[in-house]
Order: structure tokens, then C-alpha cells, then sequence
DNA sequence: GTATTCATTCCTGTATACAATTCAAGGCAC
DNA sequence: GTGCCTTGAATTGTATACAGGAATGAATAC
């Protein structure tokens, strides 16, 4: 009959969680140093929480850290941004693969259903950001089949790191008139004969095609950010 | 000509490190809390940079973070180590994959001498934890040759997590007088022939021999774990 | 003897203060 | 005009203080 007590990580817990949208999002200049006074100030927590959100954010490379200079938002370079999806396949065709072994059919069926719920708000979307979290939402539940925690944990990492580069991707794929919902469909009839191998292949081809539109989608994004920020400031 | 003034980073810094190889070689009971008073003096250091240190091991998930309770030792399962195993294969397969086609024979000349420099002492050695540092190597000098910066990093953190596993593991390996030279010379010699899906198949192999071999060190380890720990305390 | 409640003690969570260092701007020499 | 030095403000790094919960153990009721 405790009150949930988890109100009291919340004041760390949560900053964490609204830097790492903040840092998805762009809000910070790429390269560009983190004032912490002015951020706890925004942020309305003192400087000390911040600084133990910013640090989990150091651990897992949002955020770069130099001694006795502070927090630097961390850029993307497209060179990143093509290791990072690299990465991407690394685990999510090892996932697939491991899924396919492991899920029973109602597990796919379910996906699928969720699939097919979701494309006419596909269709229909204008919101790119919303977008990209069905899409994100697909991959996510398709490596959570794995059963592998470790995988999800570093594939939402991931995520959130590639999330603006995404974002720019898919709005561009939209506009073209096409959805990534009949190749996620494909994955998962590849996923439905048992061959693990022929999935995590389907996969990578997937993962690789949008990385190839996304590298273009890059140079557009990247006007998205600096053109607006510069004109704010 | 300013004096290196890395030295202030190396406050919080060095206590992340020392924290890190504290984690690795399992100074912290599994599952134990981790009282910050008494580490912060152990480590000679007030709580606050101790705190942003154990904030980035939460981040990379060697320790737990439980609202209003602290920080805890996170426990090494037989499934997490499982998991930990695959995340490996994830990411080393597809390094290998990718190291096949961007390699030079030269940079395979390096590794494959390397292999053999440490050959000797790999067989002579008798200190456990050299003997994983000695195979922990050429694993990463493979996976650099990726050029993928994110898999490495990736990789690393795994690594470790899962030492301790990896160091019971190679003493029982080398106690039976056999060694992982040749079943690294022989990755080696695939990837030469080109053949990156080969190659990552070989890796594959080799991982999932080595975590079977693992999942009955855990057993060992835990009581290696265990056993002094009580006894010491 | 067992379970429940209460009080005490310890530990965590966060703000704040201060020292040390960096960054920036203005002035000076050349 | 250019480059360097100096000086001042701003920012980071860490210690410490204090408030609020959580864990522990004793005491009591059953």
C-alpha cells in the first residue's frame, strides 16, 4: 500500500528523461557547449540532478564531456549517423534472427495487427515525428521477441540517437506517397517460414535501404537545424 | 604550455574508471547496495562526483538505480550473461562482416602477428585475467577494423560486463591445455578469402562455443563469487 | 512464539556555497 | 592593423549541509 514512492526518482529520473528528448530532438546545438545554470534554471531543478542526468547521458554518447569545459552536445556527423545505423543492423538482424526461432505465431499476428492499425494513420499522418514512432514502434516489438533485454536496451539507444535523422527520412518517404508498412509485412511472412537466416537478410536489406535515403536525408536535416536555430538566436 | 589539465577531469573520471574495473572484477556484491557514504571515503572523494560516476554505470547498466534507495550492484543472471552472449554475437558478427571488405591483407598480417606474439605467453600464462586482456584484444582489434566507432563502443561496455564470466571461463579453457589461437588464426583465414558472410558465421560459431563453455563457468564463478565474499565479511 | 507497530538511526536527494579554472574583452606594444 | 597580455566575469568542480524517506530493531499485543 505504498504511495508509489517513484515520485522521488522522478526529479532525476525525469530530467534524465527530458534531456534525452530534448538531445533527440535537437534542442541543443550540435557542438555547442551546455550552460547548466541556465538549463537547471529552465529545467527548475538545481545543478546538481542535472549534472547526474547529463552523465548517463556521457555514458551513452548523447552528450560529450571535456574536462573543466563542461557538456557539449554531441554532433552527427553523417559518418555517425552511417555507423550508427550499421549498428542498427548489427543488432536488430540478430534480433530478427533469434525472433524467428523463438516467437510463436500469435506473436507475429500480433504485430501484423498492430501493422495494419496503424497504416491508415500512416497513411494519413502529417505529424512526422508521429511517424517515425509507429515505425519505431514496429521495430521495437519486433526485438522484443528476441526476449533479449540487453538487444532492446541498446536498440532504443540507438533510436534515440537516430531519431531526427528518422524523423527527416520517413517525412521525405511519406511525401513520395509510400509507406515502410508492406516492407515491414515482408519481414514478418520471411519471419512466418522459419528461416532465421532469410529474416535477419530481409532485415538488413530493410535497415540499408532507408540508410542509403537517409544519408540524403541528412543534408536537408541538417539545414532543418542550423537554418532555424541560427535565425533564433 | 599549460600544465595537462586533464587532471580535473580525473577526479570524476578516475573514480568512473576505478568503479568500472571495481564492477568488472565483482568488488560489489551482486545485487548488494552500494552505500555511497562509505565508497565515496573509500575512494577519497565526496559524494557528489562519486554520484555522477555511478549515474553513467547506471547509464551502461552495470548498476541499478532504485528511486529513494539507491545504487545497486546489478546481478550477473545466467540469462543475462545468455543475453550478453548474443548481444556479442550481434555486434562482432557484423564487425567481421564488415571488416571482410574494408580490411587490407595488411591489416590482417598485424592481428594474425599479434595472435602469434601472444601465443607463448598465452600458453605459459597463469594469471587468469592476462589471458582474457590477451583474447579480450584481438577481439576489439578485429572489431576496429570495422572503422565503426559505435560498434566498439558497444562492444567494450559488453566486454565489460561480462569479464569476470570470460576470465573463469578461459581458465577452465586453458587448464585443459588447449587455447582460442587457433580458432582465432582460423577467422582470420576466412576473412582473407573475402567471404564476410563466412567470416561472420565463423565468428558466430566460435562466440556460441565459448558461451556454452561460459554458462557452466557461471556456475563455478558464482561460487568463486560467493564463497570469499562471505568469508570476508 | 509470532506478528505488528513504532521509534530511532542511517542513508539518500538536492540545494547551495565557494574555490578553481576557463572564456572574453579591452588595452597595450609593436 | 595585428598579436599578445592582462583583467574581469562567468562557469565549472566539489564539498557540505540539511531535509525527507527507508531500513532496522525493539517493544508490545495477541
Amino acid at each position: 500500500m505504498k504511495p508509489l514512492n517513484q515520485n522521488t526518482e522522478d526529479a532525476v529520473s525525469a530530467i534524465y528523461a527530458q534531456l534525452r528528448e530534448m538531445a533527440a530532438s535537437f534542442a541543443f546545438k550540435p557542438g555547442g557547449r551546455i550552460n547548466e545554470s541556465a538549463l537547471s534554471r529552465a529545467l527548475g531543478a538545481s545543478r546538481t540532478p542535472l549534472r547526474e542526468a547529463l552523465n548517463r547521458l556521457v555514458a551513452e554518447g548523447f552528450v560529450d564531456f571535456h574536462a573543466g569545459r563542461g557538456f557539449f552536445c554531441r554532433a552527427l556527423s553523417e559518418t555517425r549517423i552511417q555507423h550508427l545505423y550499421d549498428a542498427r543492423v548489427a543488432i536488430e538482424c540478430e534480433a530478427v534472427r533469434q525472433a524467428t526461432q523463438r516467437a510463436r505465431p500469435a506473436d507475429l499476428d500480433a504485430i501484423e495487427l498492430a501493422l495494419d492499425q496503424s497504416h491508415d494513420e500512416y497513411q494519413t499522418c502529417t505529424n512526422p515525428i508521429r511517424l517515425m514512432e509507429l515505425d519505431e514502434a514496429f521495430h521495437m516489438q519486433l526485438t522484443a521477441l528476441s526476449g533479449n533485454a540487453e538487444l532492446q536496451s541498446l536498440l532504443a539507444t540507438i533510436y534515440d540517437k537516430i531519431r531526427f535523422v528518422r524523423t527527416a527520412d520517413l517525412r521525405r518517404l511519406q511525401a513520395t506517397g509510400r509507406s515502410t508498412t508492406h516492407r515491414h509485412k515482408r519481414i514478418i511472412a520471411v519471419m512466418r517460414t522459419g528461416d532465421g537466416m532469410a529474416a535477419s537478410e530481409a532485415m538488413r536489406a530493410h535497415i540499408q535501404d532507408r540508410a542509403q535515403h537517409a544519408a540524403e536525408a541528412v543534408r536537408l536535416a541538417f539545414a532543418d537545424i542550423y537554418a532555424p536555430k541560427e535565425a533564433s538566436e
